[in-house]
DNA sequence: GAGTTTGAAACT
DNA sequence: CAGTTTCAAACTC
């Protein structure tokens, strides 16, 4: 006998001295008559007793269990975002020795933050271990300061300054979502290093050339189409074409012109890549974007016979309190690049997420980019497309100043902002498979071309002597016989392509579709007397700058997402961001279109009508007015129910693991037995003991699984009924008491 | 293709 | 800010 209470007293002391000294003290838990008595009810061995002494602390401490499951969100996430440091690669780290450098002034807090919590939850210490090393490599930054770069994503790698911008984004390694976003920037840029596209080496010519172009005359075309040759003939660069329709402009486009903004808009870390652009405001796009984007096949065949001319307003917005802005066309390029450039790359970044540790869900999320307020312009919204292909089209957008989109086949230009500080949450398998679809447009576009005749083919090299010619010969022939001119039918042409029919306007006020989008008016346009050309740049962006110093927003974007915490989950998920999703910013004004035809703006973008509309008889199919603020209630309200769902499965799983209920049923402090007449099961007599030790979080569990703690009775899962039992226990533990 | 309707943009 | 006018797209015939 003694001999045994030896050995039990031992094991006690021996498992106490790993977790907690609390039970060493204790008497052995299978001395007490209670436990026999327990033991002869419950499956549950008492050898379990000092295993569960954490657990005993939780349960005298229910906030240790019910712990806030952001909290435990947060960890898992760390966790993810940690596991997949290694797709770093060690190349990107060599080049990035600025962002190295940075790395010893890093936030020490923040790299002994992330290993804190990695190693709670890696177990295995090589693997903690591996992570650490990854996380300070993960954060070879200084913080700035600046709040914008927390805004910024793995796209600004690609379409600036990938060294400082890596920099930039690593440092934010407390913030999960961001920080995956920096990864997979990482891991695209090590990727597209790998396999040669970009050329490091040669990004700092290319760099250099944005700042000279800062501030210098639109008209000196020649200084930037000298940069641009020279460029060229470095062999890294075919010239790619500005005026890629947003037809071919995925979710991803989107989030690089946003980030392209938001970056240009954090400072001089991330300067901007610039534009060049020719008498026939084809746009150049000079530094590393291009180098990166136009590694491959030929962009310009790609973009034969799409040729459109865009304005470059990036002088413009310099000049207007919308500070920090610049054009989408180097996101345009990126996608068009990507896309077109053979899909390798493209594939090669779907790859990378598959390496991703999570679900397949979450991998979308990793390029999740951030809410960052960018969109399109409505008037860059071309409905060219059947409604029923519109509406199952991914969205895009571009970025409200400094766009340069030609034309639009997608109606669905939707900008996306946040609408609270945790929508985190965007581009998914959109902007993928719309990347997809990007290319295979590009590939369309490219056999089209073929298919013209040579004088047709403009390839991207002599598209500028060309358009330029042509838009002389145009503007006689406009000028001359305006009547010729006209063939509207229709205001977009066969390609999708946006064309205006302006007579009195000279393209120059936002009644043309052209102007408003911020584009030149095309050769098929049918306007009369146009100004909205190359050849007036200048008059174009005086009336631009007109337009914006009456009103700041005038070319911003019209539509926004908005993004609730439900859509931003449960939408991610489904991959179900539609249109439909967003709103018009500013509502529209229908009195009698109901909101069922194209004179309606929120019609026109696919979107639904809101609270900002001012319609009248809304029937809008994509969301009536009266149904939006109904909708997100519904929504918000399920939203939380769901959430409260999976807090609660999560806490029970917890207590599960940790035998939290072993543990309460041998708290020596808690050794009541069970009254027969209530002994359904151990579980009833854990119930019991829980109420003792602590009744609100007794109840609840109840209210969350009462099947957990009443296995017998699955049927109560009234709440009234819940709290009535538990008010009838409590009174009869309280006037009975039968084991005291 | 001409004319009408419509609502945003521009103007007062 | 509100009312009016202008404008060009959308629509109808």
């Amino acid at each position: 006998m003694d001999s045994s209470k030896t050995t039990i007293t031992t094991a006690t002391t021996t498992i106490s001295a790993a977790t907690t000294v609390s039970l060493s003290d204790s008497p052995p838990v299978q001395e007490s008559p209670f436990s026999n008595y327990v033991s002869r009810l419950s499956p549950i061995k008492p050898v379990k007793a000092s295993h569960v002494a954490q657990g005993l602390l939780g349960i005298n401490s229910p906030p240790l269990v019910f712990t806030s499951p952001r909290t435990l969100s947060d960890r898992q996430t760390n966790f993810l975002r940690r596991f997949q440091c290694p797709q770093i690669s060690g190349a990107e780290i060599s080049k990035n020795d600025g962002g190295s450098k940075k790395s010893a002034d890093g936030p020490e807090d923040l790299r002994k933050s992330s290993t804190y919590l990695n190693s709670r939850l890696i177990v295995d210490v090589q693997k903690s271990n591996n992570i650490n090393n990854n996380s300070e490599q993960d954060q070879p930054g200084s913080f700035s300061g600046c709040v914008d770069e927390y805004l910024s994503d793995p796209v600004d790698v690609d379409c600036a300054y990938p060294v400082n911008l890596v920099s930039q984004d690593v440092k934010r390694s407390d913030d999960a979502h961001q920080s995956s976003e920096s990864n997979l920037t990482k891991s695209k840029i090590a990727i597209l290093e790998s396999d040669g596209i970009i050329d490091m080496e040669t990004k700092g010519d290319a760099s250099q050339a944005m700042p000279e172009q800062d501030g210098k005359d639109p008209k000196e075309q020649s200084t930037s189409e000298t940069k641009k040759e020279k460029i060229e003939e470095e062999g890294n660069i075919v010239e790619q074409p500005s005026h890629v329709c947003p037809n071919f402009v995925s979710d991803l486009v989107v989030d690089h012109a946003s980030r392209q903004q938001q970056c240009n808009t954090s400072g001089a870390q991330a300067a901007p890549p610039h534009e060049d652009y020719g008498e026939d405001g084809e746009t150049v796009l000079h530094g590393p974007v291009q180098l990166i984007t136009h590694h491959g096949s030929e962009v310009s065949q790609l973009h034969r016979g799409m040729s459109r001319r865009c304005l470059q307003f990036e002088e413009a917005q310099q000049k207007t309190p919308m500070d920090g802005t610049y054009s989408l066309d180097s996101a345009i390029t990126i996608i068009g690049s990507i896309s077109s450039s053979s899909n390798t790359e493209l594939e090669i970044l779907d790859s990378s997420q598959v390496e991703l540790p999570s679900s397949s869900s979450k991998k979308q999320t990793m390029f999740v980019s951030k809410p960052s307020g960018f969109g399109l312009h409505l008037n860059s919204i071309v409905n060219t497309l059947p409604i029923g292909c519109s509406a199952s089209e991914p969205i895009m957008s571009h970025h409200s100043a400094g766009y340069k989109i030609s034309c639009s086949k997608l109606p669905n230009l939707v900008e996306r902002v946040s609408s609270t500080a945790g929508d985190d949450v965007l581009q998914t398998k959109a902007s993928l498979a719309t990347g997809s679809a990007i290319s295979e447009s590009l590939h369309t576009k490219e056999t089209l071309n073929k298919l013209q005749p040579p004088e047709h083919q403009i390839t991207l090299h002599n598209n500028r002597r060309f358009s330029s010619e042509h838009a002389d010969n145009f503007e006689e022939f406009n000028q001359s016989s305006p009547k010729k001119k006209r063939k509207k039918v229709s205001s977009t042409d066969g390609d999708g392509c946006k064309r205006c029919n302006c007579k009195k306007t000279r393209c120059l006020k936002r009644y043309c579709d052209c102007f408003a989008a911020g584009i030149y008016c095309a050769e098929t346009c049918a306007c009369q007397g146009c100004f909205n050309r190359p050849e007036y740049e200048d008059t174009v962006l005086e009336a631009r700058q007109q337009k914006e110093s009456h009103n700041p927003l005038a070319f911003a974007p019209k539509i926004v997402q908005h993004v609730t915490e439900f859509h931003a989950i449960n939408m991610e998920d489904a991959g179900l961001f539609t249109p439909s999703s967003g709103r018009h910013k500013t509502g529209c004004n229908c009195k009698r279109s109901m909101c069922v035809k194209k004179y309606c703006e929120c019609y026109q973008a696919n979107v639904g009508c809101s609270n900002a509309c001012r319609c009248e008889g809304c029937k809008n199919i994509h969301g009536r007015k009266e149904e939006y603020g109904m909708t997100g209630e519904i929504v918000s309200n399920r939203a939380n129910e769901e959430r409260l769902e999976r807090m609660a499965d999560n806490k029970f799983k917890m207590i599960a693991n940790n035998k939290f209920l072993q543990a309460e049923l041998y708290d020596p402090r808690s050794l009541t037995p069970p009254t027969p007449s209530f002994e359904y099961s151990s579980s009833f007599f854990l119930a019991m003991e829980r109420r003792q030790q602590n009744p609100d979080s007794f109840l609840v569990g109840m209210f969350y699984r009462p099947s957990l703690i009443f296995p017998c009775c699955h049927l109560m899962q009234n709440p009234q009924v819940l709290l009535a039992i538990h008010m009838a226990m409590t009174c009869f533990a309280k006037l009975v008491k039968p084991w005291t």
